[in-house]
DNA sequence: CACCTTATTCGATGTTCGTAGAACATCGAA
DNA sequence: TTCGATGTTCTACGAACATCGAATAAGGTG
């Protein structure tokens, strides 16, 4: 991302924003992966679509507030704004994951080659 | 509706397929108006948008589950299958009602002619 | 420096969505 | 039956979106 890495004031977001980014299958699957809090690298996002295609999706989630974006290097970490996500649209994110038969893509993690 | 008035089990339809129809600002808005619980005629929603476009949303609304349709006569009225969402995405209505800055677009109510 | 890895951006394409107007179907009332 | 009110459906179109592959930029590593 870097240049325009924009990371936006959660309350500058509407919230029709936010349930547009969470009503796509893989974003909602991407979200899910990270709603453990745990900051995953782009490379360990294992996806059925193409790199661009994720790095799109990436981007929206980013734009629309929900996740965090920080580079190292040439790596990109994600992770999700759980505390600003929560104080903005309590409960949101919650009844979110809770639901079954959501129809979210299911997005695994890859062994990662490990920097050492 | 009438032929096809086809109201989804929630039990089928996707957590996705629910958040996309919430995404729109008219449709939020409408949802935010009904979030009352009372029973709505077509005529009493003031929508800037012509028609056939809130024959559209409230079809979208509809085939989501998230609203319910009755037909008498030639009125149709619409109301929120509120327990059945909240027991289907418990809290998920909830905190897209309590969110400000939301998106929605403002839905009055006009007036209606009695039908004494 | 050459080269590999990682992620972004660009161009192209096909799809879905929101919108409106016109035509149609229904029902109730005059 | 004719008219008016109410919704639905059809058709169309531009905007936005999802997707991919190729090209590009930037960091490491040898």
């Amino acid at each position: 991302m870097a240049k325009d890495a924009q990371h936006p004031d959660l309350d500058e977001v509407p919230l029709t924003t936010v349930l547009a980014a969470l009503s796509d299958p893989l974003r909602l699957g991407l979200v899910r992966l990270l709603s453990d809090g745990v900051e995953r690298q782009w490379g360990e996002l294992d996806t059925p679509v193409a790199k661009s295609t994720l790095s799109h999706h990436l981007k929206v989630l980013r734009s629309s507030g929900i996740t965090r974006t920080r580079e190292e290097g040439t790596r990109c970490y994600v992770h999700l704004r759980l505390d600003e996500l929560e104080r903005r649209f309590p409960g949101l994110l919650g009844s979110v994951l809770a639901a079954e038969g959501h129809g979210a893509t299911t997005v695994g993690v890859k062994p990662q080659r490990q920097p050492a």
